[in-house]
DNA sequence: GGGCAGGTGTAAT
DNA sequence: ATTACACCTGCC
């Protein structure tokens, strides 16, 4: 199978053409909550990949990235931003669910990533209890600070073995607030050996599950969100503020329920789908919680003005 | 300026 | 097994 084609090497790097099977949206996947580090902005995704700073930008069919190093990493790209994933199957299947036709159109293309587990281990322990923006801030300081710099502007997430003999107040100087001793206890047991990331990957979901659970800093949702986001466990299924609000108006008449019962829903309706379905649920309920923001953010500023005029 | 934001750990029932 | 509470910090 032919994964790329290079050549046409420019001031800007090496170009590098992926082939993309529809409904594949690269926008969609990187911006839907999977992954902190990409800077999306016109339809044109900034980022690290295998050591490199990239540029990804879908149109027609293809993908191209510019920047990468090796011919090989044209092929590990595709699987990490999981163009090799059959999304069209994946999304006939999920049609099926009356709530998930519906949503759908406004959702479809999204894939898996399949993201380096201790940068996917580290983000989402920073990401609890938190804030997007936040987190983003925290994770880019922490790659400045403690990342081998690639580029002018461009640093490597940082390494286990470093963050393991970082003080706890460097740390928090990149925003990490209290979680700055989980994040470090997670880099000294993975630079001790106590703790492998990739070896997860040759387990079940189950097992892999108990096994980051262990960690400190770790509960369920975060969890999930791992096996989900770096191990590819399709019967992962995140249970978030969101995606409980989803699930208790869209599928439960509104009722409130327990994360571990809307967790024992999704998997025993979809499967190995799991996954799948609540990244739709999740970025279908976020995009109408930011609509709602946008509604109000507007109105705080039409009032804002009209006190202005009054002046 | 008080409350909120991709939860988790801990203590108490 | 379930429930209540504290928690760094930037931002609106």
């Amino acid at each position: 199978m032919t994964v790329g084609v290079r050549g046409l090497a420019s001031e800007a790097g090496v170009r590098t053409v992926l082939p993309v099977a529809p409904p594949y949206d690269l926008v969609r996947t990187l911006t839907c909550g999977q992954a902190f580090r990409w800077q999306v902005e016109s339809g044109e995704a900034r980022g690290i990949f295998a050591g490199m700073p990239v540029t990804l930008r879908q149109r027609d069919g293809q993908l191209d990235a510019v920047g990468l190093a090796l011919s090989d990493d044209a092929a590990r790209l595709a699987h990490y931003l999981g163009l090799d994933q059959p999304l069209r199957r994946i999304e006939q299947a999920l049609a099926r669910d009356s709530v998930l036709r519906r949503i759908l159109p406004a959702t479809t293309g999204i894939a898996l990533l399949r993201q380096d587990p201790w940068e996917c281990l580290v983000s989402f322990v920073v990401s609890t209890f938190n804030n997007i923006p936040k987190i983003e801030l925290t994770l880019d300081r922490l790659a400045r600070a403690f990342g081998e710099r690639l580029a002018e502007t461009a640093w490597a997430f940082p390494r286990a073995e470093r963050l393991a003999r970082t003080g706890l107040a460097d740390l928090r100087r990149c925003l990490l607030g209290y979680r700055a001793p989980y994040v470090r206890a997670l880099a000294r047991l993975v630079d001790g050996g106590r703790f492998e990331p990739d070896a997860l990957a040759a387990l079940a979901y189950a097992e892999a599950r108990d096994r980051l659970l262990r960690l400190p800093g770790v509960g369920e949702k975060v969890a999930d969100c791992v096996l989900l986001f770096a191990y590819g466990k399709g019967e992962a299924f995140p249970v978030d503020v969101w995606v409980k609000r989803a699930v208790e108006r869209r599928y439960l008449k509104g009722k409130p329920a327990t994360v571990r019962d809307i967790r024992a829903f999704a998997q025993a309706r979809f499967g190995t789908l799991a996954g799948y379905a609540q990244q739709h649920l999740f970025y279908n309920e976020r995009e109408q919680g930011n609509r709602g923001t946008r509604e109000r953010d507007r109105d705080r500023r039409s009032r804002a003005d009209r006190q202005e005029e009054r002046r």
